[in-house]
DNA sequence: AAAATAAAGGATATTAAGGTCTTTTTATAC
DNA sequence: GTATAAAAAGACCTTAATATCCTTTATTTT
């Protein structure tokens, strides 16, 4: 469904909003090793991230990411379309370019309550529905 | 969501399918023409479609490819899964190979509903669903 | 039987995703 | 101000998906 820099990403900004809620800022070595992601594909992404406004880092000694808005004000969709960009949320089932309501690919209107339902899902859940309950070994496997 | 190669195997079903109303086989060129798929490619989806007797196909003049069953015996799961693997149908939103209800991520319940409506769409719907209201030039754009 | 046709199979190319490493820049701590 | 720590940036590698081509095999038509 997303892809791997998709899933990384997630799992990271859950690990980086549940740091933040004692200490603030944590670093990549910690973030990767509590999210299980691997680390220096997850610098690219968490860069991506930072460029988008996202997340905020600071250089230098103890320095790290952090979240800068509210946690309730970055959604899933928004996470989503930052990493994978927002076809997933529009893409026609079939692939086809000109899909639509009128002229619609046979799996149009089937399909479209799949999309619907992703759709609402990422945009009624934000990053701290997402920490809720969150434990630090919730990846630990 | 699906892989370009699960996108053009459907539109290949959808018009051999079509096809197979009046005069039972079509080739390659035809189908590919059809579904507006890429030739070589589409024939090595077909060839594992063959394989897991989805379809039939028949060498030599006149030869083809055919629906072997019954069209509403043949569900959009089976045509997934066939091509994709049942991944989609069963993964994780996060990536987790441990994920489940006991030990959930933190996107568990509400990715599962995503997966269900999914599930349940491809499962309630199949090659004859999809060929109501077909017509040619569907793929034509 | 021979010729022609169409799928099957195998080899190879291309592209994009996923992943790693090294160097550079910036900020902090001392 | 110097040393150090950490992110940013850029180069590079690997793997899997996508795509194409060529040869072989099977079948039908003549």
């Amino acid at each position: 469904m997303f892809s791997k820099a998709c899933e990384y990403g997630i799992r990271a900004l859950t690990v980086i909003a549940e740091a933040g809620k004692e200490h603030k800022k944590i670093g990549m070595k910690d973030i990767c090793k509590l999210a299980k992601t691997p680390e220096f594909f997850t610098a690219k992404i968490l860069q991506n991230l930072v460029k988008q406004k996202i997340i905020g880092s600071q250089k230098g000694p103890s320095g790290g990411f952090f979240i800068a808005k509210d946690l309730d004000k970055i959604t899933l969709y928004d996470i989503v379309e930052a990493i994978d960009g927002k076809e997933i949320f529009v893409k026609c089932g079939l692939g086809l370019d000109k899909c639509n309501a009128k002229k619609p690919c046979p799996m149009h209107s089937q399909f479209e309550l799949v999309r619907n339902e992703l759709n609402e899902m990422c945009r009624n859940n934000n990053l701290e529905d997402l920490v809720q309950g969150f434990h630090g070994e919730v990846y630990n496997r």
